[in-house]
DNA sequence: ACCTGAACACCGTTCAAGT
DNA sequence: ACCTGAACACCGTTCAAGT
């Protein structure tokens, strides 16, 4: 009759239509909420009321389905329109990235990890050279530094997110924790440093390492 | 009889004695030669010749072999002796560092991932610290500093692990691919750059970060 | 076309039992 | 003290079958 086909109309409870995007949806949120281990083929199609087959349909495999995890997360990614000011720009750039990372702490260790080959993935990059070639640094200079600045905001993201749950900052008992644990190391310099290793602004020293770079690439810019 | 206790004189053929050091010794080989992923609790009793829960007397559990396998590496690292130049020292530093990630690309991840409190963990932070800090940084500076490097060494080792396979270098046909997927991309500075993006040389790439990052530092420099 | 159930070959880990 | 086997509650994925 006309009321066979289950797609008509709107769907029995519970039950929205299948598709690649709710399931990848589904899988960020979840990632956010139990973390990355907790991402199972099955416990996903279970959030999903689903059977856990059904999923094969619209995703190759669990490996697939991080790498779209991943798009998702870079395509939420809003980069800046450079103003000109390379260390403005720099920086704005940078932002853009940690906000992705800050917004999505458990996928980005995902994030930072695969490279793809998507234009969700390579727009960074573009936009990065366009600035230094717009600061007049040569296509060679350009990639090294390129690379450079890449690879302290994966490191610095990375210790970020990993490190939120222990280092929030205000929970002093926890400053206290560290000190005394620095403290027992014997290790003379670490001590003496302590209070200030128990510690960690992480914008702050995110921009201070940007600052270092940018720096010194100010200096070899011709 | 005198001989009953199996423990005395030679073990069986191919049944040495089970011990932690023997576990995470296989377990670091094990993870060289499969990956993080192929070792199991079960996979890795079957190469010790081994009961599954035989492991589970010399080792909590999953969780913190993967911890042992991190000390294990982390203690492979030899530090070199502060010589007193700034820039040398730092750089020394960060080389026995990438050593350690170059003999062990697998354990990569989990090294510079885990963050441990152990004194192998803590030392080279030590020893970083006592040449920012014989380099006239003051205490503050000093950890910032400290933060900085890490971070650029942790994303470009993580960086270097990663793309090992697929960036050797002299795969020639690897890199005309690699150049031929930046060409579809349209991103017109991406585009430009393609030759130089499509090969990396790690070693140079680890010394030019790290150059900027060093002579930033030494503009800083009391 | 899309979804499902049973099945296969795995996991980590607990627990009670062996020597 | 050290090792083991069976068992529990999971995995990802294939395949043949349902509608």
């Amino acid at each position: 009759m006309a009321d066979s086909t289950p797609r008509r109309g709107r769907p029995a409870a519970g039950k929205a239509v299948l598709t690649r995007e709710r399931i990848v949806a589904e899988a960020v949120t979840m990632v956010e909420e139990a973390g990355l281990d907790a991402v199972t083929m099955r416990g996903l199609a279970r959030r999903l009321n689903v059977d856990p087959m059904s999923l094969y349909h619209h995703v190759d495999n669990r490996d697939t389905l991080l790498d779209q995890i991943t798009e998702l997360v870079l395509a939420g990614i809003e980069l800046p329109r450079p103003t000109g000011v390379f260390r403005d720009d720099v920086h704005a750039i940078a932002q853009a990235f940690r906000q992705a990372a800050v917004r999505h702490p458990h996928c980005t260790p995902l994030v930072l990890t695969r490279q793809l080959g998507s234009s969700s993935a390579l727009a960074p990059t573009e936009i990065v050279l366009s600035v230094l070639r717009e600061a007049g640094f040569p296509p060679d200079r350009a990639v090294h530094a390129l690379r450079a600045v890449l690879a302290f905001v994966v490191g610095a993201l990375l210790r970020e997110v990993s490190a939120s749950s222990t280092f929030s900052g205000d929970n002093l008992s926890g400053v206290q924790r560290r000190v005394a644990e620095l403290n027992a190391s014997e290790l003379p310099h670490l001590i003496e440093v302590a209070p200030q290793l128990a510690v960690c602004d992480h914008e702050e020293e995110f921009a201070f390492g940007l600052d270092l770079l940018i720096t010194a690439l100010e200096l070899q810019r011709p």
